[in-house]
DNA sequence: AAGGTGTATACAAGTACTATATAGATTTAA
DNA sequence: TTAAATCTATATAGTACTTGTATACACCTT
């Protein structure tokens, strides 16, 4: 599937937004610092998610950035395909020239199996959201804290 | 789904031996020629496929490659998996430290998504033979004939 | 006015993929 | 027995992509 490391940054983020849900804007800095991403490409990750719709940004002072929906209509497909572009567009080859006359061509073949496949993909990405991951999230700390009680 | 040009090639290798099914051994060359794939490049693929089990190969003159199962048994999640290593080993960033004391991993939380997408993907590369494959290359064949006809 | 914050672009380093090159081992057939 | 055909193995180069850093700038709040 190659999610890049990009897109799960992305993720990351989000869920960090998420977990901050209605209250201020949370600073790029903060979320790099939380999730151990490097800062500097965080910001091109968020400024890319802006780009997308996702999420809302303020400037200045008390600035950073805020969920654009709420975090149950947001699915990791939406920021899966922000970051890493429309899914496997797969054909790599370009559709310049190439026409190898008399033989059959697979690639034509096998263009109904990668959507398919890409079709798959996307339906497991955009079955979960947000809200969903936020929830496991705070059950797994919730876990984690009663194991430092005992 | 990032499927390589080299998977892609070993699927239309082996398609072409599909198609030359029990005659005579097929030539890296002869295979290289009709598919239009780079001969070097083939014979490192249909070498890795050998590896896998996938094909069997004779040396010397009228040597060539040939399945080593009947198309019916071999599906292209068998040739990517060859190819391209196991599905999807997503997580690129080491297993080694970066435990990064009390912040939750999101990584953790996603494990269990990437598994998914793995499994969807499996899936319908499974559900794919070279014998369909094969079938559905003739019927197009034929086709492309036929408007030569008229 | 000033400091904090996001925006934009450029670029450097690392890695993986694609492809080519070189040398060798094995088999068939003349 | 020789030679040609063919596969085997490994090394290397070029390219593209991903990841990450750097620099300069624009904007907003106080």
């Amino acid at each position: 599937m190659k999610v890049s490391l990009k897109a799960t940054y992305g993720i990351m983020a989000a869920l960090d937004l998420a977990l901050h849900n209605g209250t201020s804007p949370v600073r790029a800095k903060s979320i790099a610092r939380r999730q151990a991403i490097p800062a500097r490409f965080l910001e091109q990750v968020l400024h890319a998610m802006k780009n997308a719709g996702l999420v809302d940004s303020l400037r200045g002072a008390q600035g950073g950035y805020l969920l654009s929906k709420v975090p149950a209509e947001v699915s990791l497909a939406d920021i899966v395909e922000a970051l890493d572009g429309p899914l496997s567009p797969s054909p790599k080859r370009g559709t310049s020239g190439r026409r190898t006359r008399g033989t059959a061509r697979p690639e034509l073949l096998l263009t109904s199996v990668w959507e398919r496949v890409r079709q798959a993909e996307l339906d497991v990405l955009s079955a979960v959201t947000l809200k969903e991951l936020a929830e496991r999230h705070q059950q797994l700390d919730q876990q984690r804290t009663l194991m430092y009680h005992i």
